[in-house]
RNA sequence: GGCGGCGUAGCCAAGUGGCCUAAGGCGAAGGUCUGCAAAACCUUUAUUCACCGGUUCAAAUCCGGUCGCCGCCUCCA
């Protein structure tokens, strides 16, 4: 097994990767904010972290991985008090929201997703522990910790005091922090909270927005643990006040690897509603891509890469998803290939030298370019090198059923890692019927009864069937 | 202004000291095959890695500088 080395933003170098505990890899990424629909940059951060679990389960590590969902912040309330909800029944919608389209996109589940609304005790107590060790100071009924009390402060950013841009907004409410950079613990109550409050021993209020990490992190994983993700954005403030909050808190290490994905960019530039450039996964599964194509198109490139995404559905423009359907129809056709030839094979039948190597070295590929930092474009590489050099055997009828056997269950194990192969499931497709006209056409074709065959080929065509003639039969796709 | 990332073919995108006269995908051109159509296969599509210096036997890869792009700088993945 290659050596697994990872980017840590802690040290801005490329580290071999080492666990706490052999064999065992334990993980904290960002999850959402539930107060809306999460788009699809937001995914990218989710598919990154899901080729990080795959990729070290591939690599027989045993993940433990958590993702916390933030049902409580100034935005949630508002929402849901604009809505008339509480603000549970609120937060439900999106949650399940963001649950379907995981599935949607193949994301594997977390083992634990905590919700900053179930773990407020957990935060108080944490809080605690940093008032008694005098990392805090109290300003109306706020708890804010003090930034001056820990001397690393700025340790994974690079950000210094003196170096905060200058005259840049201090929000007014916020006049009586002593340094820009303290932040909330524990927000008091105040009227616009409604109904939105915990009575806990620091008093009537909420917690801040990144207390609810640390304690989630420390309940689950322990204090100390391995990785820890989340969007280049999360750098500063939030990692960095979680690193507060954890070593003053707990009095030990936080986490070891600090890894963290760039943003998907449209058109070159951010997504964001007010340029109109703003996408959903079903907005664009409505303009008729697949999850199984976004999903390619999000984890084709390196996480720590801006990928653009050429879209403009209004202008006709799908650059970005046409050619990752195109791949991947590629790929479709070769397994249809190796399926069908696979029929034919024995028991007993042996493997051809040149295709075990070719598997061999397939595989090699694969695993170091994963080891080295997730290089998914490299592994996207050895795929299609398989495919190519797979195809290439085909043809020239170098191939034997068995071998075709091997190749596919070879994909399909790649699968557990990429999560790219398996085709999605046809719906609304009658395929007896469609079956019955392909037979119907090929009793016409060899009577030469070439108008009716066409005919065939057309009438399927116009419900987004496509025909393709082989010398084995003849193959149906949807277009 | 500070911090971080980045600039590789028409487009997307790997490679971070010698196997690079630079993976892979999309697109494009020619050919083979084919009742039609497609797919597939073969060939072609960067002697060059933003630019300028330097280090080295050797640089897309390391160092310095210049130009350009993106992100973050208080709650946005």
């Amino acid at each position: 097994m290659p050596t697994l080395r990872f980017y840590n933003t802690l040290t801005n170098w490329k580290e071999d990767f080492h666990p706490l505990i052999p064999g065992e890899v334990r993980m904290y990424t960002c999850g959402p904010t539930v107060h809306d629909f999460a788009h699809i940059g937001n995914f990218r951060a989710y598919l990154f972290e899901d080729l990080l679990r795959r990729t070290l389960k591939y690599l027989g590590f045993r993940v433990i991985q958590v993702m916390n969902l933030t049902d409580v912040d100034d935005k949630t309330i508002r929402k849901s008090q604009a809505k008339s909800m509480t603000l549970r029944d609120y937060t439900a919608i999106y949650k399940e929201a963001f649950f379907q389209d995981l599935d949607a996109l193949r994301i594997e589940r977390a083992e634990v997703y905590p919700a900053a609304t179930d773990h407020v005790p957990e935060m108080v107590e944490l809080i605690r522990r940093l008032v008694e060790k005098g990392h805090t100071y109290e300003a109306d009924g706020s708890i804010y910790f003090r930034i001056s009390s820990f001397p690393e402060y700025g340790k994974l950013s690079n950000i210094r005091a003196d170096e905060l841009r200058a005259g840049v907004r201090v929000d007014a409410d916020e006049y009586e922090k002593e340094d820009v950079r303290d932040f909330a613990l524990w927000k008091a109550w105040t009227p616009e909270d409604g109904e939105v409050y915990w009575e806990t021993a620091l008093g009537k209020g909420r917690p801040g927005w990144h207390i609810e990490c640390s304690a989630m992190a420390a309940r689950y994983l322990g204090t100390h643990f391995d990785i820890h993700t989340g969007g280049v954005d999360n750098i500063f403030p939030h990692h960095e006040n979680e690193i507060a909050q954890s070593v003053c808190g707990f009095g030990t290490k936080f986490a070891n690897y600090w890894l963290h994905n760039a943003h998907l960019v449209v058109n070159g530039e951010k997504m964001s509603k007010s340029l109109g450039n703003f996408y959903t996964l079903r907005d664009v599964t409505s303009a008729g891509f697949s999850p199984r194509v976004v999903r390619y198109f999000l984890l084709s490139a390196h996480y720590r890469q801006p990928l653009n995404l050429v879209y403009d559905p209004r202008a006709g423009v799908t650059e970005s998803l046409d050619a990752a359907r195109s791949a991947l129809g590629r790929l479709d056709e070769f397994r249809v290939k190796l399926t069908e030839l696979g029929r034919r094979s024995a028991a007993g039948d042996l493997q051809s030298r040149e295709v075990s190597d070719l598997l061999d070295k397939a595989e090699e590929a694969l695993v170091a370019a994963l080891a080295n930092d997730l290089d998914v474009s490299g592994a996207l590489g050895a795929v299609f090198t398989l495919v190519k050099e797979g195809n290439r055997l085909l043809a020239s009828g170098e191939m034997t059923p068995t071998d075709a056997v091997a190749v596919n269950d070879k994909l399909q194990r790649w699968d557990r890692v990429l999560g790219v192969v398996e085709p999605e499931a046809e719906t609304g497709v009658d395929a007896e019927r469609i079956e019955a006209l392909i037979r119907e056409r090929n009793e016409a074709r060899q009577a030469k009864n070439f108008a009716r065959a066409d005919e065939i080929r057309q009438q399927l065509l116009r419900e987004g069937i496509v025909l393709q003639d082989s010398p084995t039969g003849t193959r149906w796709k949807k277009e």
